[in-house]
DNA sequence: CGCCCCATTGAGACGTTTCAATGGATGTGG
DNA sequence: CCACATCCATTGAAACGTCTCAATGGGGCG
């Protein structure tokens, strides 16, 4: 269940100990990994960055009973790993056949602008997220949520899934009856179509988007 | 919902030499910032960091219906002011009498290991909130939200409250009313007594911790 | 002292969760 | 290739918790 490497951090918080060589020259190897399969886990050695090459991943952590709160999806080209210690504070799965490769930092331990901004874009979309989790209706969390999408796949309107209700329920902190009910209004308000369970098509952006607001 | 009365917002303004605290290398004069006053706008131009010398600020972002969405709560010797862009996407504002010093990125853009984890503190500290905002009930929520001020403020039990009840609610992602009723269940569960509104004793902290579990 | 803002408390409305049953897609073995 | 098992998604009805609306109480400051 764990396909990526082990890394050594060798500071107090998780960015990637420094690599020899500049590393954008150099071909790196792309680990695969399957759909569920665990790229880190909760409590494990942190320190390496992670970039998709094609595929999903879900950023979450369990609770103590049970429940589970997904804080972030990340797709194709986008980054995710950072930590704020050497210990991972999160899990970190494939939701989809994806395939990944690592980013270090700099070799002499100070972190340039590109990563520094990575890792203050992962913190405002965390807190942007709260926005959405904390004070909306189901129907506003749910057009917020397919936006968001439509917006790192391409503005074209239409709307690749590679998680599950659940995960969506997870992410947006409701269940996976509710999802499934707000997107059954958002159809029946003639806002989006469901080509499949995965995949819907934007039919009224303006209206999903004002839903959003 | 129910934005909180915005005071008139003041600029803060530089203390006579003799009030500055000492700086690291060189004194850094201190801001002093009223309560309610803004410290930054959404929109506004970023790039400072500020630490905070004595009192406590509030990041939030208003949103188009008038709600307002607290993403986090800094006391005293936290940092803040974070930002991926060079644009301001939250509004900072203090909640009591503030001081505040700044804290400037590197001079050649670049970023010591110290900052960066300080900014990758504030990510996780963002998406822990997101556990607790997505998932939780009332009663555990303000659990959580007290036992983390507790461990801010020294483990002690007493708990200062520099922020309203409005401020809470935009926090955890409920109604002043709410926090009220929870906050009296707590007391008449006895695990906690109030010794004024915004000061109160942990009595069974066990039992708060249990709670927040 | 009195005003004003903030906090508390109550009762009913509303929306989401829970529990339960059905439907649909996918993959495997006979 | 079909039968079947499994997982995921949809839909319904009732229970629950939070929000809304409303009134009262209390503390700080002019």
């Amino acid at each position: 269940m764990h396909a990526s490497s082990a890394s050594i951090p060798s500071r107090g918080f998780n960015l990637p100990a420094g690599l020899q060589a500049k590393g954008m020259l150099r071909p790196r190897p792309v680990t695969f990994h399957a759909a569920g399969a665990e790229i880190y886990g909760q409590g494990e050695q942190a320190g390496v960055l992670f970039k998709i090459e094609y595929g999903a991943v879900r950023i979450y952590r369990l609770l103590a009973d049970g429940r589970r709160q997904v804080v972030a999806f990340h797709i194709k080209g986008e980054t995710f790993g950072f930590d704020a210690w050497n210990v991972r504070s999160f899990y970190a799965e494939a939701i989809a056949p994806t395939g990944l490769t690592t980013v270090e930092a700099d070799a002499d331990g100070r972190y340039s602008p590109d990563l520094m901004a990575l890792a203050l874009r992962s913190m405002v979309r965390a807190q942007e997220h709260l926005l959405v989790v904390g004070r909306q209706s189901a129907l506003e969390k749910l057009a917020v949520f397919l936006v968001d999408l439509d917006d790192r796949q391409g503005h074209d309107g239409i709307i690749d899934l590679p998680m599950t209700r659940t995960d969506i329920g997870d992410y947006l902190g409701m269940t996976i009856e509710t999802v499934s009910r707000s997107l059954s209004k958002l159809k029946d308000m003639g806002v989006l179509r469901l080509k499949s369970t995965r995949c819907l098509e934007v039919l009224n952006g303006s209206k999903l988007r004002a839903l959003s607001a």
